[in-house]
This record gives structure tokens, C-alpha cells and sequence, in this order.
DNA sequence: GTTTTGACTGTAC
DNA sequence: GGTACAGCCAAAA
């Protein structure tokens, strides 16, 4: 059949699976993934998104509740998350508020 | 096939 | 509460 050992594949099923207003971690995408402890390759492959794809990488945050880019990225996931009507409270969002729950 | 890298997380101080 | 170090995993070179 097809490749369900693609992590790569699974996180974009994942993460295209995010309601709007909603955030998760890289960890929870990981875990999701079947991969609890890959959460670095999660970021690793959003890194090298393809740019066709649409996904909501700007919803994917870590277990901080921050955004862990910096520089020009950075303020551009924080305006994404803005849009969406995502609140952030002294830089970090509200992981019990906004986390992404199935 | 081996080595390096990295948008993370958990534990320790 | 914040900072520092180590571990883990998958993809790219």
C-alpha cells in the first residue's frame, strides 16, 4: 500500500489537520507521528517545506508556548497566529487555551 | 553507508 | 522561574 513509515508525510497529514485558533507543539506533532522523541525532525522538516504546500507550519509552536524561529520567521509566525486570533501573553500563547486537542 | 545537523524536550543546577 | 547540558530521531550531505 502506501509509505505510513513517511514520518515526514505523517507530520504534513498532522499539521494540515489543525483547526484555525488552535496551536500545538512540535512534541505532540511528533507523538502523533508515532515518534514521541522526534520532535526536532518535526521542525527539521518544516525547515525544508516544499513551497507548494499550504500547511499551517505557523501553528506548530513549542512546549514553551513560544515560537522557537528567530528573526524575520519569527515575527512572521507571530503574525500568522495574530491573524488567527491567536492571543500572546508577554510573547508566549496559552498552551491550556489554545492547544490542540483531537 | 557514515557523518552532520537541527523550527525540541526533559532533567539537573 | 531561568539557564545549562544531554539525549533522541529523522532527513540531507
Amino acid at each position: 500500500m502506501s509509505d505510513p513509515d513517511n514520518f515526514r508525510q505523517r507530520v504534513f497529514q498532522i499539521i494540515a489537520a489543525i483547526p484555525t485558533g488552535q496551536v500545538t507543539t512540535y512534541g505532540n506533532v511528533a507523538q502523533l507521528a508515532g515518534s514521541p522523541r522526534a520532535a526536532r525532525q518535526v521542525g527539521g522538516v518544516l525547515k525544508k517545506l516544499p513551497e507548494g504546500s499550504t500547511l499551517p507550519w505557523h501553528r506548530v509552536i513549542n512546549r514553551h508556548g513560544e515560537i522557537s524561529l528567530q528573526g524575520e520567521d519569527f515575527k512572521r509566525q507571530r503574525q500568522a497566529l495574530l491573524a488567527e486570533g491567536i492571543v500572546f501573553k508577554k510573547g508566549k500563547v496559552d498552551l491550556e487555551k489554545y492547544g490542540w486537542k483531537w
